[in-house]
DNA sequence: GCCATATATGCGTCAAGGAATATTTATGCG
DNA sequence: CGCATAAATATTCCTTGACGCATATATGGC
């Protein structure tokens, strides 16, 4: 649990939208993700893949395609820092999660 | 409130520390901060300009000295956002606590 | 006005990090 | 096996920001 890379990891605004949704939402692939943020696959994959590395998130295949969720257990400053996100410091969160309810296609889960 | 200002005032560890310090002491001025970092005092003042342009500092003139101290006014998820880093995000501050109580000729203050 | 202390700032250098495109890997289906 | 979709990585370019040093500004006392 590096305190650097967490902080950086939030620094970055497209990061924090990615994050803030998955507070919301849960769990999230990269194509809905992508519809979400309205930016390309690839800038989101990389910016999960700095989430990733920085232990906020971890990564789950089913089939085609890959969900990512928050670590459960988080260290508690952590999940106070999540829990900013939504309230006041995500501006775009509403715009983004209406994005994401309108996208066509949307994965089915099977497991959670 | 500039929310991306905020989270890259807190990016920095040199800065994170400074906001720990305060969020424990109240008021500080830059050559204590100096001490209690151990650090060069043009990079202090630096960061200090940094946080003041974020609006989380307001510097304060007393004589010679310049005392920085949190705004009051912040918006709760600031708050709550620097509540987080006495409470594990910033774990060199018992260390800068005790370089700032050794510091020799340490100002005093008139008012607060 | 002169000097000492405290603080701020200009400048050159350097490395980190984000964006965009192209490419590669992985999975599912026929 | 070949194709299509989803996702990850590689490459290149460019901007930002931190650092260290030197210097400038401000205040107080003489």
């Amino acid at each position: 649990m590096d305190t650097q890379l967490i902080f950086d990891a939030v620094a970055d605004a497209t990061r924090r939208r990615i994050l803030a949704l998955l507070v919301a939402q849960g769990e999230l692939c990269v194509c809905e993700l992508t519809a979400a943020l309205d930016d390309i696959q690839p800038k989101v994959s990389r910016h999960l893949g700095v989430l990733k590395d920085a232990g906020i998130v971890v990564p789950r295949r089913e089939g085609t395609w890959m969900f990512y969720r928050l670590v459960a257990t988080l260290p508690a400053w952590v999940d106070a820092l999540l829990e900013t996100l939504p309230r006041g410091a995500a501006p775009e969160l509403k715009a983004d999660l209406k994005r994401l309810k309108g996208m066509a296609g949307r994965p089915e889960r099977c497991a959670a």
